[in-house]
RNA sequence: GCCUGGGUGGCGGAAUUGGUAUACGCGCACGACUUAAAAUCGUGUCUCGCAAGAGAUGCGGGUUCGACUCCCGCCCUAGGCACCA
């Protein structure tokens, strides 16, 4: 038999697939079960496939591959999120069109994709820049737009210098642009926005039916950020201006000794002809400004500055109380003004501390403690000696309590006294979330156009159905000057008037590509159709069974695609309101001295020349074997040997391969079928790791064996062939099979062939171990115990004492306790 | 500061309804084959100890016949973030 030449196989088996569609499927088949598996699509970068994408398609390769042979019809398609900055950077550059850039660097990841075995049928796949694909992202922004989902207005928004454009909130990254790393700063723009937050409250309780990582849920819940609360006024002395706050805990109002606003609170223009100490507020307020978010969250210490002069009324207490105005307080959250009750809340006693502000207790935990019953709660000495504690400053109680110091409801329990409180101010109950609109305005040409056009008076109208897809004009200049590319484009302009006529202008901003993302999984099973985004047959595929991506797509692609279900689910468009029913993380692949991949660092690896060197089927072995899915995985060249020897010795152990009725060595057959039944369990829990140990711990034994039959070599070969589809289907072949074995029925296992005649039993005195005895399947528990007394190791070690308790479990271990 | 993970041999890692810690792979050492090398195969490989044995899953406690696994308190580390009122 030749060596194992991976070179020669892979090539030849990847051009057959190809050849006999091997990989498409009959989409209308209804006989079998279906399964959606997805990837998270990649952007055709310049730089091709690396080494993180390898891992991820690999692993739901192994899984399309396992759930196609257990006879489900398998839907796992591949597409390109083919709109974005770089292209168009790279456009700005060297002239070159994006369209064609982009091209060019499919082209390349259809070749890189091919050379690892993935089974994509490419003549099915999404690509977001396609006219046909982005006329129905088109077409849902129109059916939002319908369903009073989206709404324009004009925002302070981030505003990244270097790219000319908009930046959503989350795409800031440390107070600078995620994609090309310029500052960002504060600039009012127009924009579009989806009322993401219609839906905040679903996006939470979602999240109860889905299989995803407990961590990933609540990233999401943290992100979404609900809080309960109060909305209450405060007067400002001598005045009819009000502040209005939003807080948590309005059972704390009788302590509120202060308050502090936000730098950009708008009440603050209103003050300033009584601000004594203007300058020194103006300058804060200006330094504040030219601070991005991140940094104003990342200042080690509090810094503030006191309205001299002004003073705001507490409307429990009507005390007078100071006002400050300070960075830590977020214009864009809750109503950009807070109460602060240093004694109940850290941050504020922080602060409290700083500026020599008063302290004041109003709520104690129950103290049982040399408890008279006849004293009320709020006069027991143990509470009187806590609110001494507390008000200088000794310790901070930000927990469930009872009142003290609160007027008429003191001894109330505090969690009872939010809504009295509340009532009694004037105020109300209230929901806040962290979660804003989404802003979806790019003044970018590489982009999905809105298809809104402005009649002559300046208002939006959906550009029509019978108009889209609205494509991109193609006769822009790329150079940014902080007005929309789209707005140079005659061919545009010239489109626009004579459609709608004259005075009429288009819309000229391009979507988010997280747009385009949000959705794309629901064109797959119907990517061809021109008349719907999917047609209601084709529906059943969805929604999605599995989704496997990077963890980094938590807040945004995540949310963003979850809402954008939930907001058809509404509309009527697709009938269930999760896009991914069970989510799986893949960790991130680092170099061989556990560095993350860069390439500033020079340590990036390209898959091609692991591929050339190793074989594709090594790549995917090792991948999944180096470590659990979701971990890291150190890309270390000098362990791949392992895997590469493993399937050598796969290769070498067909030339002991017996055919026809060869009678077997039973312990082959039990450790096979024990084999089956791990591989089977590993690969639907994506424990892919354990799975291929669990191979070679079969390998290892078979190879010991003289003769191997057929049937079970076959076996072996068809559980190892998702991970390693090319040197499995050669062996297949050699062997005289006619088909693929890419085809073939997963094999079952037989709990009977599985059976132990016997077992290894430990024995242990005072849980040390001992001895170890074999133990006949079927022998009483009484006669193992005894057995295992009556062993020379248990003598020596029980010295003559009479145990006190014998544990035994099932085939296992018996402890022996003197 | 907060949130979420993670800490097991020289290295990647295995083992949880609590039951033989270190599977599998890499590396290393020795041996076989070879003129030699590579490849391959075999044996060994947590630490201390001549041995009997003892100790070890980041550290310190606890529960238990028995703890990598559960509880309490720390330390270190990676990633993420929102000072969220």
């Amino acid at each position: 038999m030749e060596k194992y030449n991976h070179k020669d196989i892979e090539s030849k088996w990847q051009k057959h697939w190809l050849e006999t569609g091997a990989f498409k499927i009959d989409k209308d088949d209804t006989s079998k079960p279906k399964y959606y598996i997805l990837d998270m699509f990649p952007y055709p970068s310049g730089d091709g496939l690396h080494m993180g994408h390898t891992e991820s398609y690999t692993a739901s390769d192994v899984y399309y591959r396992f759930k196609k042979m257990q006879g489900f019809n398998v839907l796992h398609p591949q597409g390109f999120d083919a709109f974005g900055l770089p292209a168009e950077n790279y456009a700005i550059k060297t002239k070159v069109h994006p369209a064609e850039t982009t091209e060019k660097n499919i082209n390349t990841y259809i070749g890189q994709m091919k050379m690892l075995g993935l089974a994509y049928d490419f003549d099915e796949k999404a690509v977001t820049s396609d006219p046909k694909y982005y006329k129905w992202t088109q077409w849902i922004f129109s059916q939002f737009y319908k369903n009073d989902l989206v709404y324009k207005k004009t925002s302070k928004t981030n505003w990244c210098s270097s790219c000319q454009t908009v930046i959503a909130n989350e795409q800031v990254v440390d107070g600078k642009c995620e994609r090309c790393g310029a500052e960002i700063i504060q600039k009012e723009v127009p924009g579009w926005f989806f009322k993401i937050t219609d839906f905040a409250d679903d996006l939470i309780t979602g999240l109860e039916k889905i299989d995803w990582p407990e961590h990933t849920k609540k990233n999401q819940v943290n992100w979404i950020g609900k809080s309960e609360g109060a909305e209450i006024e405060f007067r400002i002395q001598n005045s009819e201006l009000k502040i209005k706050v939003f807080t948590t805990r309005p059972d704390t109002l009788f302590g509120a000794t202060y308050m502090v606003l936000a730098p950009e609170h708008p009440i603050i223009e209103n003050l300033e002809n009584r601000i004594q100490n203007l300058g020194e507020v103006k300058n804060y307020i200006e330094r504040a400004k030219n601070k991005t978010e991140m940094d104003r969250i990342e200042a080690k210490e509090k810094t503030g500055v006191k309205l001299e002069g002004i003073f705001a009324i507490n409307p429990a207490t009507q005390e007078e109380i100071p006002v400050f105005i300070a960075d830590y307080v977020l214009g864009g959250y809750g109503t950009g003004a807070i109460m602060a009750v240093p004694a109940h809340d850290e941050r504020d006693l922080e602060f409290a501390k700083k500026y020599n502000l008063k302290i004041e207790p109003v709520v104690s935990p129950m103290i049982v403690e040399n408890r008279d019953p006849l004293i009320k709660h709020s006069e027991q000495k143990g509470v009187l000696e806590f609110i001494g504690d507390v008000r200088s400053g000794k310790k901070c109680f930000s927990e469930s309590g009872y009142l003290v110091n609160s007027g008429k409801f003191t001894d109330m329990y505090n969690i009872e006294a939010k809504k009295e409180i509340t009532k009694f101010v004037g105020g109300k109950m209230t929901t806040n979330y962290r979660l804003r609109d989404w802003s979806i305005s790019r003044q970018r040409y590489w982009g999905c156009p809105i298809p809104v056009v402005y009649s002559p008076d300046g208002e939006a109208h959906l550009v029509p159905e019978e108009n889209l897809p609205w494509t991109l004009p193609a006769d822009v200049d790329f150079v940014p000057t902080g007005i929309s590319p789209l707005a140079k484009s005659k061919e545009l302009k010239e489109r626009t008037e004579k459609i709608f006529g004259e005075g009429w202008v288009p819309e000229y901003d391009t979507m988010d590509t997280f747009v385009d993302s949000s959705w794309y999984f629901l064109r797959y099973p119907d990517p061809h159709n021109e008349k719907e985004f999917c047609s209601e047959t084709r529906k059943k595929w969805l929604p999605v069974d599995l989704y496997i991506g990077g963890a980094e797509h938590t807040y945004m692609h995540l949310l963003f695609a979850r809402f954008f279900v939930k907001a058809m689910n509404k509309i009527g468009l697709v009938n269930f309101d999760e896009p991914f029913q069970r989510l799986r993380h893949q960790g991130m692949v680092l170099d061989g001295q556990g560095k993350k991949m860069s390439k500033s660092k020079g340590n990036v690896i390209n898959p091609n020349d692991m591929v050339n060197r190793f074989g594709a089927d090594s790549v995917r072995t090792y991948m999944l074997f180096a470590a659990p899915l979701e971990d890291e995985v150190m890309w270390n060249e000098d362990n791949i040997v392992g895997v590469y020897r493993f399937l050598e010795k796969m290769w070498r152990l067909s030339s002991k391969v017996k055919g026809g009725e060869l009678k077997v060595e039973n312990k082959i057959q039990n450790l096979l079928h024990k084999t089956i039944k791990k591989v089977s369990n590993d690969i639907d829990n994506l424990k892919y790791n354990t799975a291929v140990s669990a191979m070679m711990i079969l390998i290892n034994d078979m190879e010991k064996e003289e003769e191997i039959a057929r049937q079970d070599y076959e076996s072996f070969l068809k559980i190892l062939s998702p991970f390693a589809p090319h040197i499995t289907e050669e062996l297949w072949q050699i062997l005289g099979n006619t088909n693929s074995i890419h085809n073939e029925p997963w094999p079952k296992f037989d709990e009977n062939l599985m059976k132990d005649t016997s077992y290894t039993v430990v024995i242990q005195i005072n849980g040390k171990v001992r001895a170890e005895i074999q133990v006949e399947e079927g022998t009483s528990d009484d006669d193992v115990k005894k057995l295992a007394m009556e062993q020379e190791a248990s003598k020596k070690w029980m010295a003559g004492n009479e145990p006190k308790k014998v544990i035994y479990v099932k085939n296992k271990l018996v402890n022996i306790v003197i």
